[in-house]
DNA sequence: CATACTATTGTAACGATGTTACAATAAGAT
DNA sequence: ATCTTATTGTAACATCGTTACAATAGTATG
């Protein structure tokens, strides 16, 4: 027997999805669901990473943002930037791509990229 | 009575100075100097970051490293990368600079931006 | 539908990283 | 040499995440 679908696991995708293109933590997906004990979220977010329907992301104050793929269908390759905002909080995943440079004989394996600032909606 | 010069602090100091651009955890500077408490390397460093002698990067990994700051005299805008090797573990402070833009209103803060790969002395 | 198998979940405990409170120690001004 | 107080050590706590194990619930089969 393989994988389940299971009522726990609908609903985190749900949280998941209805965040679009901004990141949740852990810590918000529990606030969501709070039948929902703490460690299965983290042991369904895991699932999820592995089956390839969501990615993770740890931000620049070492926290885990779970993001749900949209564009990256088979590459997990992130090359683009994520944005948090220090007015309102939340996490975005942006598009715009980055050009990265490494000195030579030097590889590169996955990139992490984040800025901090003041999102559209919370300048004013 | 303002600060005090210490035993702990100048080792703390020779630590991250011996380290040159390569970052260090905590951690690692406690397994260097293990007569130094826990608690009292993490308040040095902190000290440090207030003096603005060294600075955190969180990486990756959701891990504290620390440099000796070099070139960042006064701000501490860095809009260059860091770079961890996956074999030898070392984290590097790279001088490239990585061109950042953000959309329409969105101003920027702070950003963060690790690659990890493989360094130019792990590759065989 | 009833049953059996086992993936999933809940509970408790642990581990790693970092912080706080408070008493003991030591830097340095007098 | 003494006194003030910044610094340190100890213990305890906080957060985020993981592991072990028993209880529960999907789902394949008769």
């Amino acid at each position: 027997m393989r994988k389940r679908k299971t009522q726990s696991k609908k609903a985190v995708l749900e949280c998941l999805q209805q965040a679009d293109n901004y990141g949740l933590k852990s810590e918000c997906i529990e606030g969501q669901l709070p039948d929902l004990n703490r460690v299965t979220i983290y042991r369904i977010l895991q699932s999820f990473i592995d089956d390839g329907i969501i990615h993770k992301v740890i931000s620049n104050d070492g926290k885990s943002y779970y993001f749900k793929c949209n564009n990256c269908n088979e590459v997990h390759f992130h090359n683009h930037y994520h944005f948090k905002c220090i007015v309102c909080g939340k996490v975005e995943c942006m598009d715009n791509e980055i050009e990265v440079k490494v000195p030579v004989n030097y590889s590169i394996n996955d990139v992490n990229f984040w800025i901090t600032g003041v999102c559209s909606k919370c300048k004013n």
